[in-house]
DNA sequence: AGCACGCCGACT
DNA sequence: GTCGGCGTGCTC
């Protein structure tokens, strides 16, 4: 009997494919492991086997599975659900989960090369020159990549040259699977398996004339502990021996060297005790548990402070002694160092931390060890991505700082909510959920409220510290009077050189960079724009170049400005890189230290300047949000906000709800130890309703205001909003296909449909943008709208065949 | 996502 | 007349 796989396929594709598997493979092949497969004519991809069965296609001869990349699956039943649960909530394909959720490291991919027909004599004038270019290059290298041969034929599109040069028979083609993952390879030591202690001490006695193979010898037992084995370069660095010695040791046959994979021994570590929970942590945590009995998932709202920390450690414990693992999801894994440092000590090795700034070796790696039942790591701390991770005996999921928007995936498809995605992980596990935060979402709030969520409130700050003092002072009115000396008013200055003076440190919290600086004509004030976007350059002092943040377009600064030719050419706008200067020239010998995404690109920057911070070298930490998140420091006196309008102006529904948060979080930093922090913000609208509520700590006031605003207005949480963009690089056609499109989607919905319109950046990477809104009632049946949507788009598609426009689809977008 | 095939305009 | 642009369709 024949046997087939269904493969998913790591591609945007609708279907899975099917294969037929060689007898010779039958053995290996199951469900969940992954299979090498050739697709279209010549690329070779690892694919994963959804199914196994007997039913030979009718339509079409399948093609052959070409190898088996597992012995075991490296996906479970659970990952297969999710997989395909998110690809039905986030209308995308299963095969784009499965790109976001392996690491890179499990995925392969065939890369196709050329190497020379050492056969073919080269005959004269056959050749183009560009052929004659490869054929040469060939000569020296004997292997070459098409983008190499891009390069050396100075050609965007190469194929054709080879195609040629194949059909004259001067290359052959290879297609070489590339990426994979091998473990990285380490040299041990260790006894040779026929040599008795008795022989071991003979042999001593020879050693007399050789001290420093005597040495290794005796520092070899006295590493190896518990252990068959010892890394040969700890036990030649112990005793500054050289390798000859090791080898000499190895060819008298008294020790073994061998390569074998690194496993880490596990940190031995002094287990850290935790702080004890005062009374109202106690309470707090007593109510969960109780909770627990109704609800599947509570929410913690705990203020900055409250010690929230401290709380998901007394239930983690449990658990963990139960054998059941935890996933601990954090917004944003590099702000959360402090966090992982503290859970790391005190729960040792049982600890995992998995992220996407992690190398692929890495992210193998742990995926690789979560499979290894039952040594495997049982507390898994990690950002968005580690809902992917192969869990297979979950009790408690904890997403602490729920609000954040970094649990949205935003670009590539699957556009998945972290919190949302993790609350069904749960629900298939049978496990309970704890979202945590000083500020929470809406959506979060709202099914608190009607019962779906158990709520615990935790009002009070560890060590009974006071709220920060928070103060307001108008922009508009500092403008008037002319007290404004850069982007810093007389006050905030003051309070900045009382803090100082104080001994205490400042952070300074500037939006975004987008506000940064941008460059204008001073005659006519034409602003140098991206040539592929919609978006204002931004002027990068460091590289002294301008810059697109959304495609990375960069060019020189020109000389003259590119509409009127005047010269007069400024940079205007204060980002954190000007704020940073602006600083240095106010208080000369105070040292300032900036943390936004260009200073903390490299892997251990961030790292860095929260060190420097924590110890004092600096004195104020001028940043973006980054300045806002989960860091604790000792000795904060003072935190500004340089500019709360573009919080508060933001055209978005959410942006009263993220300004609350923001604001909250950033003035959470000030005065957490001893005294009463002091917080400025400096904005033109002081009795805006949000600043009010969050100087006088109003969360309940605020989320009813904003609550009643989203009912009025059908927005979230109390409709759900399901986005479609719309692109293509002709912005006419683009427009009239939309509004046809937008159409078609109302004789369905009717008025639930919105737009089309332009979003606030219409065009990015050379494509226009448009998008359609739709706003459904919470009852609507999800699965009915969805199938909807998408036969609605077939049948466009046929009527409109012709220059088709680029959908993409958001579900819940932020 | 690639990649091939096929249709159109711009050049030796 | 050919080269090469991209628009369209298919991949088990």
């Amino acid at each position: 009997m024949e046997l087939f796989a269904e493969v998913i396929l790591p591609l945007a594709l609708p279907q899975n494919y099917t294969y037929r598997i060689p007898s010779a493979l039958e053995p290996k092949v199951q469900r969940g492991i992954r299979v090498v497969v050739q697709f279209g004519k010549r690329k070779l991809y690892t694919a994963l086997v959804a199914r196994v069965h007997q039913e030979k296609p009718q339509d079409f001869k399948p093609k052959d599975l070409l190898d088996v990349e597992d012995e075991h699956p490296i996906v479970n039943d659970f990952q297969f659900s999710l997989w395909q649960w998110m690809a039905g909530y986030y209308l995308c394909t299963q095969g784009e989960v499965m790109a976001a959720a392996l690491p890179n490291g499990l995925k392969l991919e065939s890369e196709m090369s050329v190497l020379p027909n050492q056969l073919k004599e080269l005959v004269d004038d056959e050749l183009s020159d560009a052929e004659f270019l490869v054929v040469e290059a060939l000569e020296q290298q004997q292997k070459l990549s098409i983008k190499e041969i891009s390069a050396i034929t100075e050609m965007a599109n190469p194929l054709p040259i080879i195609k040629s040069l194949l059909g004259k028979r001067y290359i052959l083609l290879e297609e070489e699977i590339k990426g994979g993952y091998r473990p990285v390879q380490k040299r041990y030591v260790k006894l040779p398996a026929n040599l008795s202690e008795t022989a071991i001490n003979e042999v001593f006695a020879d050693l007399e004339k050789a001290p420093k193979q005597r040495d290794l010898l005796l520092a070899f037992f006295s590493l190896k502990k518990n252990s068959d084995r010892v890394t040969a370069s700890k036990l030649l660095k112990y005793c500054q021996a050289s390798d000859g010695s090791l080898k000499s040791l190895e060819k008298k046959g008294l020790l073994e060297l061998f390569y074998d994979a690194e496993n880490t021994p596990p940190q031995p570590g002094k287990a850290e005790v935790l702080k004890t929970l005062n009374q109202h942590q106690q309470t707090a945590l007593n109510e969960l548990k109780a909770l627990w009995e109704k609800h599947d998932v509570n929410l913690l709202h705990g203020i900055t402070s409250s010690g929230k920390t401290e709380i998901y450690s007394a239930l983690i414990e449990p658990l963990l002694a139960q054998n059941k693992q935890v996933l601990y999801l954090v917004p944003e894994i590099a702000l959360t160092t402090q966090l992982i440092g503290r859970l790391q000590k005190h729960f040792g090795p049982q600890v995992m931390v998995y992220h996407s700034r992690f190398s692929d070796r890495e992210r193998v790696e742990s995926w690789l060890k979560l499979l290894e039942e039952p040594h495997a790591p049982r507390l898994i701390i990690g950002a968005r991505s580690s809902v992917f991770l192969p869990f297979s005996n979950l009790g408690l999921v904890i997403v602490d700082e729920e609000h954040e928007t970094s649990f949205k995936q935003f670009d590539p498809s699957p556009r998945y909510h972290a919190r949302d995605t993790a609350i069904v992980l749960a629900k298939m596990h049978k496990a309970k959920v704890l979202l945590g935060s000083a500020t929470p979402s809406l959506e979060s709030y709202q099914n608190a409220q009607n019962q779906k969520f158990g709520l615990v409130q935790l009002f009070k700050r560890y060590g009974d510290m006071p709220l920060p003092e928070i103060t307001c002072v108008d922009l508009k009115e500092a403008r008037r009077k002319k007290r404004l000396r850069g982007a810093f008013t007389e006050d905030l200055q003051l309070a900045i050189e009382a803090s100082l003076n104080a001994n205490k440190q400042v952070i300074l919290f500037q939006n975004r960079r987008g506000f940064s600086t941008f460059i204008q004509c001073k005659s006519c004030s034409y602003v140098m724009q991206c040539q592929n976007c919609d978006i204002s350059l931004t002027y990068h002092k460091h590289s002294h170049n301008l810059r697109c943040h959304y495609c990375g377009y960069q060019r020189k600064i020109p000389q003259r400005c590119p509409a009127c030719n005047s010269h007069e050419i400024n940079n205007l706008g204060f980002g954190t890189e000007k704020l940073e200067d602006d600083l240095q020239l106010m208080f000369p010998d105070i040292s300032v230290q900036r943390m936004d995404l260009d200073t903390t690109r490299k892997k251990n920057a961030f790292q860095s300047i929260i060190t420097d911070f924590e110890e004092g070298d600096t004195q104020i930490l001028v940043g973006t949000q980054m300045v806002t998140k989960g860091l604790d420091f000792e000795n904060v006196g003072l935190v500004g906000i340089m500019n709360a309008d573009a919080l508060l102006n933001f055209p978005d529904f959410r942006s009263h709800e993220r300004a609350f948060q923001l604001l909250g979080q950033v003035a959470g930093r000030a005065g957490r130890k001893g005294e009463r922090g002091k917080v400025i913000i400096q904005t033109s609208e002081p009795y805006h309703h949000v600043i009010r509520k969050v100087m006088d700590s109003q969360y309940q006031e605020f989320f009813k205001q904003e609550l009643y605003e989203r009912k009025q207005f059908k927005y979230p949480p109390f409709y759900r909003i399901i986005k479609l963009t719309l692109k293509h690089r002709d912005q006419q056609h683009l427009e009239s296909r939309s509004r046809k499109l937008g159409q078609a989607l109302r004789a369905s919905f009717g008025n639930r449909v919105l737009g089309p319109e332009f979003p606030l950046v219409a065009r990015l990477r050379n494509r226009y943008h448009m998008e359609l809104l739709l706003k459904l009632e919470p009852q609507a049946h999800l699965g009915k709208v969805k199938s909807i949507i998408q036969n609605t788009i077939v049948e466009f598609e046929q009527n409109y065949p012709q220059q088709k426009i680029q959908i993409v689809f958001d579900v819940d977008p932020y």
